[in-house]
DNA sequence: TTATTTAATTTGAATAATTCTAATTAAGAA
DNA sequence: TTCTTAATTAGAATTATTCAAATTAAATAA
């Protein structure tokens, strides 16, 4: 008998940050803000369940080497990091359909480094 | 007045073990392989070294979300993850010019999960 | 050639990121 | 309302990565 996941504070508290949140924050930004309102929340717990919701692909996982991000954002769409601010940008997804012989494609992302506009202008 | 890169054991025992490694080798990899020959290595040495070759582009970084793993061939492809076996397959760039609004492109790579040929035909 | 100088490199130690597991708890069943 | 149990929590452990003091390759001077 599958029990269904359970609703607990933290989790609650987690997906309230997370909510419309276009900043991709680390695994230990979502944490700090989460402890100002739950001083006692462990980071183990923001980690299992920022793993939790990226398997049930409520949020999406972002990679770009440094460390992990987060993304509420689950449609459609790849990633721009700026080397000279570090923020994270969402792009059009660069290529829809990929295939490559007959491997079955479960999910595929494309990440861009460079310079973003606001930084070019300052001079980059 | 600048220094050239200096010619350390350490660094010809990395390169040795990189060269035409077709793997895709986590750093630990690396350092397993490379202690063999070189007992007293540490594994921050092949750290360092793995990120100044990343950085002279004379290898190559692939971020899978696990760990990092390390690609001597620098030529244009991208990378296919397979959830069975863990393997990670080159493959041909998915897409070779990318742009978005005004921003300075420098890198991009594409990341594909799924099933490999090998995985499907032994039942995935 | 050999000694001196110095910045690149090395490495043990420190820090940061992530996972493990025993204890706790939300919620379905009685 | 109480009992039961698998999902969740969180401190501890592990794994990944970086730091900084000591070492060393190689450029330059003697």
């Amino acid at each position: 008998m599958k029990r269904k996941q359970r609703n607990t504070p933290q989790r609650s508290e987690i997906l309230k940050y997370l909510e419309g949140n276009k900043n991709h924050p680390s695994a230990y930004e979502v944490y700090y803000a989460v402890k100002k309102r739950m001083p006692n929340v462990s980071f183990a717990t923001v980690y299992n369940n920022l793993k939790k919701m990226t398997d049930n692909k409520e949020i999406m996982e972002i990679n770009f080497g440094d460390k992990k991000r987060f993304d509420p954002d689950t449609s459609l769409h790849d990633h721009f990091f700026c080397v000279k601010c570090s923020r994270v940008f969402d792009i059009p997804k660069v290529m829809k359909n990929v295939s490559y012989k007959n491997f079955k494609i479960l999910s595929h992302m494309t990440y861009i480094t460079g310079v973003c506009e606001d930084c070019i202008k300052k001079g980059g």
